[in-house]
Parts: C-alpha cells; structure tokens; sequence
DNA sequence: GTCTATAGTTGGATAGAC
DNA sequence: GTCTATCCAACTATAGAC
C-alpha cells in the first residue's frame, strides 16, 4: 500500500524532469517497488500524472488560502510582503509549487486543455481570494480611493514576476526582486495624485 | 543544405515539447530529411541544443536591444509601456522567446550549469540595459529623485510577471495584466512622497 | 498487490554505400 | 551531405504466477 509515496515520488520526478523527462522505472526504483506495480494502482502514466495535478492544485489552493486566513499578521500590507517569504519556504520544502508551476506553463501537449483549465480557474480563484481580502481591509480605511480588481491583478503579476525569478535564479536574486519591487507596488496603488498619471 | 532550417526546426520542437519531449525523428521529419543525416550537422542531441541556445540567446539579446534603441518613441514611459505590444508581436512570430523562456525556467538536468550561467547572464544585461536608458532620461530631468537601478529592476519583474500569463493564459490576460499593472509600476517609482513609504 | 518475464515501440546514435 | 540498414538502450504497458 504504498499509493501515496508513489504520488509523491511522482509529484517529485514531473516537477523536476518534466512530463516526457519523468521515467517510471526511476519512479518506482526511489518508492521501492517495481514498474509494473504502478500500474495495480493506476492505469497509465497519464492517469498517475492527473491524479498528482489534482491532488496538487487542491493543496496549493488549500495552504495559500490558509496563509490569508491567519490573523498574526492582521494588516494587508503585512500579509502582501510577508507572502514571498511564506511562499520561499513552501518551494524550499516541497517540489509541489514547482510541478504546479512547470506543468501549467508547459503541459504534455496531450493535456494542454484540462491543464489550461485547472489553471485558469486557480488564477481566478486566486484574484477573487485576493479581491475579497483586500475590499475588506477597504472598508477598514486602509485602502481608501484604489480600485481593488486593479490592486489584486497586480499583485499577481507582482508575485508571478518575483516567483519566477526563483525558478532559476535561486534565492537571492528572488528576494532582492521582492524587496525592491513590492515596495514599489505599494506606492504604485496608494498615490491616487494625479501628476502621476500621465 | 538544410543547416539554418534544421536548427529552426528543432527550436520550435525543443520549444513546444521541451528537451525530453523533442524528438530527433519528427525534427527530421518536418525539415523533410531522414534522422541521421542530422548528425552529419551536429554530434549530438545535446550539440544540436546547444547551438539552438546560443542562437537564441544572442538573437533575443540583439532584438531587446534594437526595441529600445528605436528613437520613434524617445519617452520613456511610451518605451517602458510599449514594449508588452512589441513583445506579444514578437511571441506569437517566433518560438524564440518561449524557448528562451522554457529552457532557462526548466533546463535539461544535464545542462543545468550552462544554462544557467547563460540566463542569468543574460538577465543581467537587461537590467545593465534598462538602468543605462532610465539613467539617460533621468538626466533629462524626466525621473528626478528615482532609484534608477530599483526601478529597473522593479520593471524587469513587471515585465516577468505579465510575460508568464502569455506563455499559457493567452492573449487577453496578458494584455489585462500589462494594461493594468504597468500604470501602478508608473505611478509607484514616480511617488515619493514619504507618505506612502510606510 | 506485488512480482518475473516480456511484448512492442521509440529513443539516440553508428557504419558504410553513394 | 544524404541515404539505408542496423544497433542497443530505454520507454510504456501487459500477461500471468503467487
């Protein structure tokens, strides 16, 4: 009964080799058992490849909603900049930030619609997460006078931007980006002044 | 004599597939020669890559920096906020850029090492780039009391940010995203009133 | 559920004729 | 430079014993 180390075994090898890189044989020989016992557990390479994404997207919707949820850090600004740090430790910890993150910019050709989908509605779900936290803390007074679909849309590309830099560039580099372009995504939302507008 | 379209060939392929996923029969296939003759052209598969990075890279560097060199529009802001029309142009023309993109975010394993070197080298210079020009216009008195090497970089994260939702959301998202989040970037370098630093 | 054995295909790569 | 023919290793997947 080992189904859920080889998903996680599977879950490793995609994020770090790809769809087509990733070899079953490799799979089974780090689980401890032999290939064709993979298949008394799923049908095909392609099944264990769906049933990891779906098990991945519920997890990384689950921990980053969790993340806003918690009331340490109860201030909006606090909980936007400390997310990079958050988030740097989740993608140190486990290679599920980086098989959601490979798999969505480059699927097996095979699954590029299904991927296309679970996609899209995670970045959906994650914009109207992030639009609802930030209209409350608008009724606060925190963010007087800022279009907050405009604000949380930015904010991910701001992430998106920053995240990447991870992906190949390492820690260093991902946090200077943080540390220098957050503060500046800040300002960008709050100076409502209009000389800065044109 | 099909050099220049093999090594064309096989960047769509290694661009769309990945690597692992590319593979040399249908590469030949589609150039309309047969499998070994690439090997009277290249060594390897790993020889045949090689040379497809290191024409990418120098092709995107030079065509960046004809982009920004272009005296049609001499303001800054027009430069900074035109380049996501350009690019997009650029994107949907050639397999360049999603190779560049694929293979410095998920290199080959065996390849790592180089092919980091080469983006963040490559990274490198685009910031060396962007400072130099945001330095030339904050002479001319358009960026006055700027952090100029922040503010490059703060754009190259921008840029990231928005370019990651063209390699699978498309289109109209990439757009939304460059429309919405450049004015906030604009407007959050320009404001420096202390205010809003905290 | 797990194994051994193996089918069937495709992968990258080489030898040698033209 | 291009081909045919071929090699060998690796892949996914299946059959059938335990």
């Amino acid at each position: 009964m080992s189904a859920i180390k080889l998903r996680n075994v599977a879950l490793s090898h995609f994020a770090r080799y790809g769809y087509e890189g990733a070899s079953l044989s490799k799979i089974a020989e780090e689980v401890g058992i032999k290939k064709p016992t993979i298949y008394s557990h799923y049908k095909s390479k392609e099944d264990l490849f769906l049933s990891v994404v779906k098990y991945v997207f519920h997890l990384e919707k689950r921990q980053i909603f969790l993340y806003f949820q918690k009331e340490d850090k109860s201030d909006l600004k606090s909980k936007l900049e400390g997310f990079f740090d958050w988030f740097e430790a989740e993608f140190n910890l486990s290679d599920t930030t980086k098989f959601l993150l490979r798999m969505s910019y480059f699927p097996p050709p095979a699954l590029r619609n299904e991927m296309f989908q679970l996609s899209t509605a995670f970045i959906d779900g994650m914009e109207r997460l992030l639009y609802k936290m930030m209209k409350q803390h608008q009724i606060q007074g925190e963010l007087n006078g800022i279009n907050m679909k405009d604000a949380a849309l930015a904010y991910l590309t701001l992430v998106d931007g920053v995240i990447v830099e991870l992906l190949f560039a390492g820690t260093n580099r991902y946090k200077k980006r943080a540390d220098v372009a957050f503060p500046i995504y800040w300002r960008g939302i709050h100076s409502i002044n209009k000389e800065y507008l044109l």
